[in-house]
DNA sequence: ACCTATTCATAAGG
DNA sequence: TCCTTATGAATAGGT
């Protein structure tokens, strides 16, 4: 029998930082892809949560989100007992429903300048729940790092808002004076256009 | 030779959420573990950056952070030129001593309270380069989860902090803008007092 | 990007 | 939660 191995398969190595970049590239994105998998699962499996920002080497941000702002609003308004939202609440909707609209809007610029750089390969697909929007990062050569960076805060802080609905309606009372913090700094603070889109979600 | 299996190893799962709650649990820290490795291992191989919160099935909040403030600081005192930062940049800084201050103030409190209910097991550690802190999570039943949130949202404020302050070194010229912006946020929005200790940090 | 051999992670059971 | 074991899964190196 021919023992001949074609590979040296798996190898251990030091966990220091690889010197070599293009290797070095490799095992980020290969890693990368691995680590977003882990969470997804570990929010399948568990039920759990992650927000989860990435900085390549290259400081270009990658972000995993769990809940989306939309399905928050929906859990909101079937879970309520049949009262319209007291006066805190309202306030709460409506700065989420800004956040969604900006987010839709750049949605739709992003797909704009897909399409004038590439053909669409696979879109935003759902299945299982989950939501991926992984392709062609590269592209964004031309927005620089802090507007990236800008834009994966912006999809934090929306995971965030969400989070603290989700506190809000297990009858939390401190959550009400929390969120009208929350309101406060989404108006004032993530004003700026988000415009990429590694966002992975559920 | 005796074939008798001890175990019946590793089982394929299906990847849906766990319905037995015990069984749920035991793999949520499993993988919260694992999880947590794989980003510091990221972050050790490739000098990636990671920001990381994950929510328990019981809305318990776990944060993994790299770049603590204090070496943001180191960085930015050691790699400028010898000339004084300039007013925006004398901003930044004082505003990540507050935060600093507040955490290194927390921080205590917390110990005060560790020490109340048990003996210190393993405190900060830390080798190479990495310092963890993740024992005893259950003895905070007494805070509320809102609490808590707020505390992992202002460990991910340190962190955002830390990382737009690395961008400002880097000469983007739209960084400063928003410096102040994270400034404001900072002082308006993280007023209340952090407390819980399951951090990960480089 | 794909392939394979190997290391690593982890499900089940105690 | 910690330990063990056997197996599933991730991935380093090569193409």
């Amino acid at each position: 029998m021919n023992a001949i191995k074609k590979t040296k398969g798996r190898q251990k190595i030091e966990m220091k930082r690889v010197e070599h970049e293009a290797k070095r590239e490799v095992t980020f994105s290969k890693r990368k892809k691995g680590l977003f998998n882990k969470a997804s699962e570990l929010c399948e499996l568990c039920g759990a949560e992650v927000a989860l920002i990435l900085f390549s080497p290259h400081l270009k941000p990658f972000t995993f989100g769990h809940l989306d702002a939309n399905e928050v609003l929906q859990r909101y308004l079937t879970r309520r007992d049949g009262n319209s939202p007291g006066p805190v609440r309202r306030n709460v909707l409506h700065g989420l429903n800004g956040v969604r609209e900006q987010y839709n809007e750049s949605l739709k610029r992003l797909e704009e300048e897909e399409k004038k750089s590439k053909d669409q390969k696979s879109g935003p697909s759902s299945s299982g729940g989950f939501w991926w929007d992984d392709q062609q990062i590269e592209n964004f050569n031309e927005l620089d790092e802090l507007e990236q960076y800008v834009e994966s805060m912006e999809k934090l802080k929306k995971i965030v808002q969400a989070r603290v609905e989700e506190i809000d309606l297990s009858g939390n009372y401190f959550a009400n004076e929390f969120i009208n913090d929350q309101n406060l700094l989404a108006q004032n603070n993530f004003s700026l256009i988000p415009h990429s889109n590694d966002f992975y979600g559920v």
